[in-house]
RNA sequence: GGAGAGGUGGCCGAGUGGUUUAAGGCGCGGCACUGGAAAUGCCGUAUAGAGUGCUCCUCUAUCGAGGGUUCGAAUCCCUCCCUCUCCGCCA
């Protein structure tokens, strides 16, 4: 959520920034509507205290002796009745505009960053750097795609999971299995030995958890809902955690503060119908080791790179190229201000996919979700940054893994990093 | 699912219609005392919004949430949410 006070101190600039994502973000009849608000609540409390002090002038009345039944007190007993109408006629309205205001707030994405760079929409993004060209594998367009092999080696099948569940969800079989679960073991023990203080957080989710990291009230399609419950699927693990801090007000010290978690993640996927209809890619049920941050202010930049080394190392210790994209202001998630993707090479597609989103939501959620700090010796608080990135998701890094560690045997060898974790070294068929 | 208890400041906890302007305690900060400290004493310690006031001041709101009664509600009434205990069911 943007600050409303900012958006009155400074408009155009609010707007300007708006402007870089799209056109249809428009910020004049939230003034409006606060102005109208504004005036309404200097009018209703001045009615207010007079009604209080007449209150207390009534109480010392009767403490003195007077009965409440007197004439001198009914007389002002009147006039208090006469204000009571006037606020009963002024507080509807406020409450109204009050409502207006936050919806249309909750509606507007956060301010894209000044370094975010300006553009319409994803063929616009920008290369930041390229890592691992030397382990492109070769001949790469005569690879399978990991469904091919996975089916063949016996470790993904997909039909009979459109049986269990429907289309867009996989079973991991006997190797597949336990090269998931290597994976997020992998991952945890990377990002924990990073910092990270685990968390295994409900996936079950309430409206308002979904709210504050601003997901709803604009994306409900995008989630699965409990029918009988205010609960919801997660779509990812940066929901439960982040929010493991809402309506809190943190002490400085403990800022700031690093999580890593794994959880199941599952997103409907709407409005995507024909788009990596095979394949671990796109699923509506998927794995995922998300990291979260929630930093100083002055801090969330660094933090936000830091956060992106994090996620790119374990790229590096399974040896899979890719590349870091720094996506443009059209391309930029609802809440973030700035963010880097992570793109691995799948030979499938002969393109590098993402794998990882890292953004920095500065102050957004923060304010949403109601997470503060407050500094000893200093007077109020103020809103933590929240950062969060994959760190990574699992199923597309199996995909990624089964693409490019495929042997012209049709084996595959698996990454050296993850042979702690897993009882052979290649993967064959059984 | 059934029955009961409860939700008050950073924390504990008192408070059944009007000096409650939320007692008291703990914690925290400052000062005094001290060679220094402990102990003790005194003072101060919420958040948010608004205001032609801007290191100060004024007003308003906030005792789980929302309504209602009343000149006046933490306190009375209604609805809802959540937590805990016991029973049932259950991995």
């Amino acid at each position: 959520m943007l600050d409303i006070k900012r958006i009155r101190q400074e408009p155009e600039v609010v707007q300007n920034l708006l402007n870089r994502r799209s056109s249809e973000y428009q910020i004049q009849e939230i003034l409006d509507l606060n102005e109208r608000q504004r005036q309404l609540e200097s009018a209703r409390s001045r009615l207010k205290a007079r009604s209080n002090e007449i209150s207390k002038e009534i109480g010392q009345k009767i403490q003195s002796g007077l009965s409440p039944e007197s004439e001198q007190v009914q007389k002002i007993k009147e006039e208090s009745n006469q204000i009571k109408q006037q606020i009963n006629e002024l507080e509807p309205q406020e409450r109204d505009l009050k409502t207006q205001i936050q919806n249309l707030l909750l509606s507007l994405p956060n301010l894209p960053s000044e370094s975010t760079p300006v553009g319409e929409d994803e063929t616009e993004n920008v290369e930041v750097r390229r890592w691992g060209d030397g382990y492109l594998p070769e001949n790469s367009e005569k690879l399978l795609p990991h469904w091919e092999i996975g089916e063949k080696l016996g470790i993904l099948e997909f039909s009979r999971a459109v049986k269990v569940a429907q289309s867009r969800f996989v079973n991991l079989i006997g190797m597949g299995a336990a090269l998931e679960r290597a994976l997020i073991r992998f991952m945890l023990d990377q990002q924990i030995a990073a910092g990270y203080l685990e968390v295994m957080p409900p996936v079950l989710i309430n409206s308002q958890s979904l709210t504050g990291t601003g997901q709803l009230p604009k994306f409900a399609e995008e989630s699965f809902q409990c029918n009988n419950d205010d609960l919801w699927l997660s779509p990812t693990a940066e929901v439960p955690v982040t929010n493991l801090y809402r309506d809190e007000v943190l002490d400085a010290s403990q800022l700031p503060i690093y999580h890593c978690a794994y959880t199941p993640c599952f997103r409907r996927e709407a409005g995507s119908y024909g788009k990596d209809t095979r394949g671990l890619i796109r699923l509506h049920q998927f794995n995922k080791v998300e990291l979260v941050k929630l930093v100083r202010p002055e801090k969330s930049a660094e933090e936000h790179e830091a956060i992106v080394q994090n996620a790119e190392a374990i790229l590096q210790a399974l040896k899979l190229p890719y590349r870091v994209m720094e996506l443009c202001t059209g391309d930029l998630g609802f809440g973030a201000a700035k963010c880097y993707d992570l793109e691995v090479w799948l030979p499938s597609s002969q393109a590098y996919r993402e794998i990882s989103s890292c953004s920095n939501f500065t102050d957004f959620q923060a304010r949403r979700a109601n997470i503060r700090f407050k500094q000893a010796n200093k007077k109020g608080t103020e809103f933590v940054h929240t950062l969060n990135g994959s760190g990574l998701a699992i199923g597309r890094t199996m995909a990624a893994i089964l693409e490019n560690y495929q042997q012209p045997d049709g084996t595959v060898n698996i990454p050296e990093a993850l042979h702690p974790y897993l009882k052979q070294t290649v993967i064959r068929e059984s």
